[in-house]
DNA sequence: TATAAATGTTATTTATTATTAACATAAAGT
DNA sequence: ACTTTATGTTAATAATAAATAACATTTATA
């Protein structure tokens, strides 16, 4: 019973809350606009730092922002 | 004014609460004994998913495992 | 003190994130 | 309807995490 780890987030909906665009979260955090775009599709795994940077930009956590959840394959 | 972001971390601490090896820790998240090392020392920006594996595996919280310092440059 | 187990460290390769650029579509405003 | 503004998406490239292998050093322990 092999494992995997995804990643949902709700950047998009506390983007929202604070009223910014995916440009202009990528500007705070120092990333282009399609990474953000990528990253709330959950097309990767980013690093432990960004997921740091969106947070605090976003004025929220780590763990409040990201859900783990494991699948079967 | 540049601002970068550095991790430190208290993986070795809790691993010696669970009396884990850090081969022990590294096939129970399934990555390299060195993996664990490296990153124990600071040496990489680990992967958010690897970043929630480990502090699982160590009954622990990325927020608690994890500390992020800002500093000028 | 000799042996084994655990960790340190470095160099090279592989895999994946993130950048870049380019164009498409959607939504909002005039 | 036309024009911005925001987001979607894809392909190619660059940057870097993680794997691998090899050997050194430290720590425990027989």
């Amino acid at each position: 019973m092999n494992k995997t780890v995804k990643i949902k987030n709700r950047i998009k909906e506390f983007r929202a809350r604070h009223d910014f665009t995916q440009e202009e979260l990528a500007n705070r955090v120092e990333v282009r606009r399609e990474t953000i775009g990528h990253i709330e599709k959950g097309r990767y795994n980013l690093s432990l730092i960004l997921a740091w940077k969106i947070s605090r930009a976003l004025e929220s956590s780590i763990e409040e922002l990201f859900k783990f959840e494991e699948l079967d394959n």
